[in-house]
DNA sequence: CAGCATCCTACCGGATACTG
DNA sequence: CAGTATCCGGTAGGATGCTG
């Protein structure tokens, strides 16, 4: 993991830098938006809702994702292959902090039209 | 304006995106948060506070800020120039959201560290 | 179905030097 | 003091094709 060495300076005194990290990237925020609105979705199903995402961005975000224990990958042993993602408890977590983020984002961004 | 450009799709059903695109970069967030804690700085206090930043970074990073209402800029006319940089209110709206964000960053990272 | 390997490109961020 | 102007490299993101 090495994502977030780029913005990791002194400066981020707060954790604010390691969660932006996380969470940032053109993708990140689709995916998590998404398995949080259904749950549970698989693969493709992801990668249905989430138009646009080619299977490299998909399984690259969800990869780092997991690795840091924001989403939950459970893997069936059976053919053909299905694998089901999901949000962590800390994924959970996330959410209302993100909320947040987003009332302050239309607030702006409302602003900013009128301008 | 055309930051946000590259992240706006339709997947941005919230506006996270967009509060995203304002407040990521790599200077943005040192910024706003040394303008938090000092309330006024001039330039050149800036760009001591956030050592490492270039005159093109942070110029370019206030600006931007600027454009979008979270910062405030005042030029006094005089000799040697002064200019001061402050949050508006939209800007100190913003810090609760990142104080949330920056709990739950700190939440992860500490379980992160573990593994 | 779910995902990996390669290659490519645009742009973000940086170094350096100059100015009203 | 408070910035601009130019140039430049690394990397995030993407297109395409292949595989168990």
């Amino acid at each position: 993991m090495k994502a977030e060495s780029k913005y990791q300076n002194k400066y981020d005194s707060c954790n604010l830098t390691y969660a932006l990290n996380v969470v940032g990237g053109k993708w990140r925020l689709p995916i998590l938006w998404a398995l949080y609105k259904h749950d549970i979705l698989r693969y493709n199903e992801l990668k249905r809702a989430i138009e646009g995402i080619t299977n490299m961005m998909l399984t690259q975000s969800l990869k780092e994702l997991e690795n840091h224990g924001i989403v939950h990958r459970k893997q069936y042993m059976e053919i053909p292959p299905r694998v089901e993602y999901s949000l962590t408890e800390d994924g959970k977590d996330l959410i209302p902090a993100l909320i947040a983020l987003a009332k302050w984002g239309k607030q702006i961004k409302e602003k900013n039209k009128r301008d």
